[in-house]
DNA sequence: TATGAATGAGTATTCATTCAT
DNA sequence: GATGAATGAATACTCATTCAT
């Protein structure tokens, strides 16, 4: 819609696909300069990685964050969509809540650095804010009241402030051993269950 | 001894008195700066708020770890020492780790990019986290023992782990009311109390 | 081959030609800055004397030997060609070797500093020791041994030996009346032909 | 007289054996000093290798060319000395030029970066420009005189220009195994011998 | 539209030299 | 006289961002 004509069925614009390619591209090597020197890499790196110049990126992307989102937008949706399914799969809300978190764990200790750049309050950053947590806040949100719902907890706890919890344990996760974001993670939502001290 | 013998009542060495002060001034600065900026500030914005030139910066602390420890230096070892005292004092164990964890957590939240800062595993803060942890650690794994050794957590989770975890919850906490990182730790701390799923 | 086939005429990059005379006026600059405050001068006054920002400086030129080794590279190719066509041109091999060995001192005694800096071993002006070394070491090396075969010399000395030596005698040999590295160097050129003591 | 009453016998000022051992202290360190990190190391390595502050250095040698001619005064006289008696000793003048001209190299060479900073012509080391060619240029022009009066050399080469040569020589030798200061000096002095080219 | 050259602010760090104690 | 704390100029280098081609 937003992107207009779709709806004709026709060539729509040549360029149009020639840039979709272009931009794809340039999310491909922005992912993989992600995983080998964290979100905060150089735009400079990412450019030659996708064999772009440096003013390309800024043309798409114009903010660090807007690329940063761009990059995950596919599995911030997959993981949005998986909430609902997870309520009517599992056996409790509780449970469900747990396995969502899991998944968003996932997603977040493989990306280096993105966890720590989730939580920046810089401006510039409300881009990313917006893209990770309007989108996944909702979803938490709704099974976080399932499960309130059915008596598992009874905290008052906020979906972003869980999120936001759970997205500062998954820090610094990577390359440390001894340190194991799963475990904490998992005592959070344990913790959940039963009466705040 | 070379001039800790004051005691003794004599001058000594009146240069050290000097140098002391400026070195605690430096050391308000540094936490002032801390607050505002975060511990990353710039070396050259700390020292003009000591006013000071930056020479005297490194002179006293070489590397910024060493500023950092410094600055708070008082306050790890208040933490540390609380422990014993608090295990003493509390009910149980494991309400003596709450309030304990308690500590810890006033200690980071205000302290404006400490905890993130904290989970750096860039070389040269190996001093912070030597200040850090390996004083905390002891006292946090004794108090985890206390519990698991009453029977109130079964949770072979380490010290150094929660401590990572604690800390890590509490970045971003100062500036976000939408986030309490007190709440998060206690629900973590309540999670250890019962089986992990 | 990217941008080498300017014989086809068509256009290629636009960009590269302003690059290239910006490239230019960089050298120009340097050379300037060089003669004036030796080559070791501050890479902010080279800037400021081509007009450009330093980044500009370290894009075109990453270390400081690349860019000495650019200022001087058409002197030194045209002192490496010289090489083989005054051993033509002259009456004795050895005669060839006193006129090549002008040819170095004009160079190096003109460039305020070169001398001293190419005689240092600090890592990063390897670039430069290939450029000025790698080069022309060979050449001498090529007329010493015509001398040699010539039975004109008897030394035994290397042509690296004997270019440090020269180099040596042109540090500090501008600016001061009182010393001739020419007549040095000519000495020591003469001392070849006889026995050693 | 300044220094008061020496003349009455009695224990004259005891300050002024502590000043001058306190200054021989110091110039066995900076000598220690120097032979490890050069006569260019910082002045606050030299205090401390003397156990001294650095206002001590500076009180005793305002400037640093005052503490490299200090540091080697005893040398530079030795070899000052060494002149006249070698022309007494050796065979011919051109002899005991070549070996004077051994002992100045061998004192240049072992002194790390000395030879270096001895052609520099910034201003403040005019002091060890004195010290040195003062004390020595006329000792080594005494020395091609006699040479020259015994027909050995015709050179009209003054005895400054050939110091300085022979200082450059030895510029960086030590070090470089490729480099042998003085087989290209022995070329030097041999060249003196014949009939400028 | 794409490119990538140019810019220059920002930051760390060293070290000679001065001067209050 | 001795000390060494304080000063701050000097310099290198990186990288986000702009804009002419």
């Amino acid at each position: 819609m937003k992107d207009g004509d779709e709806g004709t069925g026709q060539a729509a614009r040549p360029k149009r696909a020639d840039a979709r390619r272009n931009e794809e591209s340039l999310l491909d090597a922005a992912a993989a300069v992600f995983v080998a020197s964290g979100v905060e890499a150089p735009v400079r790196d990412i450019a030659a990685k996708a064999g772009v110049g440096v003013g390309t990126i800024y043309r798409h992307f114009p903010t660090r964050a807007d690329l940063i989102t761009a990059v995950y937008q596919h599995q911030i949706d997959a993981c949005a969509e998986a909430g609902p399914r997870l309520l009517e799969t599992s056996a409790t809300p509780h449970a469900a809540l747990a396995r969502w978190i899991d998944l968003f764990v996932d997603f977040l200790v493989t990306k280096h650095g993105l966890a720590a750049v989730l939580q920046s309050d810089s401006p510039g950053f409300e881009t990313l804010h917006s893209s990770f947590l309007d989108r996944l806040v909702p979803v938490c949100s709704e099974l976080l009241e399932a499960a309130a719902g059915a008596g598992e907890i009874h905290s008052d706890l906020g979906a972003y402030e869980l999120m936001r919890g759970v997205g500062n344990l998954c820090i610094g996760a990577e390359g440390d051993s001894r340190y194991d974001a799963r475990r904490l993670v998992a005592l959070l939502i344990a913790g959940l269950r039963q009466p705040q001290s």
